[in-house]
DNA sequence: TAAAAGCCTTGATTCAGATCAATTCATAGG
DNA sequence: CCTATGAATTGATCTGAATCAAGGCTTTTA
């Protein structure tokens, strides 16, 4: 976290928490939950907008999406930027920063949104003790991974309409695990912060949102978005 | 491992390897050393061509390269293959079939290899004893995820001459690290896995190839490449 | 050692997506 | 509320890489 102290911070409570069987405590009994409290102790609120770290930064903590949206992205010297990952409720920030003892990208809150710190080394420690947290933990670096390897397998081998496809099911898939619908949601960033993602420019992105809704597969109304044929968007991917 | 057991195993011996800065046992203590070379009690040969596992198979164990070369791939429903990766000596196998419990790629040597199992829940069960060997690991895995964020640039931004530049250099960088050349290699995978890799056909390969070879920078016989001129090549990343 | 199979290179052509450009639409700020 | 700025759409054109095609080289194996 920024040493800009301006950053309200509350606290945290896994207990109670409704997204805790998505985040971190998976799997925790009672009493372990109670001991990761202490752990987590800060909440805090990050504006739309506003950078939740910079690349660069000295990494000292995780931070849980308690609520709202981010994207990661990393910048090269030439000014090219890469969207490396939008992320939710539930998911948890900063892993790539582990190796290096750095923050290796900028992570931007895309909607007003409140993260849980988790001081690394403190959940290192814990885990020590916790075999179920140590494991959990493994577990969601290495879902990371395959996430990311999906990604390649997009960018290596996919066209744009397929991408935009394999895009939005993702997200679907995400909303309903945290109890939204599936067909009916709000995108939190631009095109071109999608086109980042998916290796093509925003007009392409455009583009491919305009024929998915010529085909009535969807419909697109600036951010919001409808998925109408599920089976077909499916198909969209994985059939070219 | 696969069952069929015709797969040859010695002992392994982390103390005395040459690569044990490179790999698992980095930054552990002579005592530490000898409790991990219990939990690393096989290596298995691996001959070229052949799979250490496939997607689909249960995961119990990672793999340490002691010697030769892999490539993992993911293959597509419709029969599309992406390369996600290739490993040498001291790297890890595996990692991402920690959070589904089952090895979601193939992985194939590409050479004549050994690999030491290391058995998962073992290794779990250890660095608990052993916060060095934790954390160490926990870096080993966010490595992993700061590497796929590069090729996710690299797919998602670069041209195909840059891609190449970007993989030789980084091929480059690992020889060094092992003791090899910097600018004097043997390929281990042919133009269509690099091509894979980096999300071009191999005939594009081939062509960024010469034309490398053609402004003087590196010279490719077949699978051997000399690399010239470094810092032009390195120019070739991120200059357009 | 020859034949076969796979790998690599290079040329010609095509095409998906990038780029350039013009408008419209939406949101934020004065 | 209106204006300004950024976001999105759509069209026209261009281009880098894909595709199609042919031939040479290497490695394997019979």
């Amino acid at each position: 976290m920024r040493k800009n102290s301006l950053i309200p911070r509350v606290n945290a409570n896994c207990a109670t928490c409704s997204l805790r069987e998505l985040c971190l405590p998976l799997g925790l009994n009672e009493h372990e939950i109670i001991l990761l409290d202490k752990l987590v102790s800060h909440k805090c609120k990050i504006q739309r907008g506003e950078f939740l770290h910079r690349a660069g930064l000295r990494f000292q903590s995780l931070y849980a999406i308690r609520r709202g949206f981010f994207k990661t992205c990393i910048l090269e010297k030439d000014g090219r930027q890469q969207v490396t990952g939008f992320y939710m409720t539930g998911e948890l920030l900063g892993l790539d920063a582990i190796s290096t003892e750095t923050y290796n990208c900028d992570t931007v809150a895309l909607e007003d949104s409140e993260v849980c710190e988790v001081p690394f080394a403190k959940l290192e420690e814990m885990s020590r003790n916790i075999p179920t947290l140590m494991h959990h933990f493994h577990k969601i670096m290495s879902r990371e991974i395959v996430k990311d390897h999906g990604v390649m397998m997009l960018l290596g081998s996919m066209r744009a309409e397929e991408r935009l496809a394999a895009f939005l099911l993702n997200l679907s898939r995400r909303f309903v695990k945290r109890g939204y619908s599936a067909s009916d949601f709000i995108l939190r960033m631009t095109r071109e912060e999608i086109g980042s993602y998916l290796g093509l420019k925003f007009e392409t992105v455009s583009r491919a949102f305009s024929r998915l809704q010529d085909e009535n597969i969807i419909s697109v109304n600036n951010k919001h978005v409808s998925i109408h044929d599920m089976d077909r968007l499916r198909s969209k991917v994985g059939n070219s």
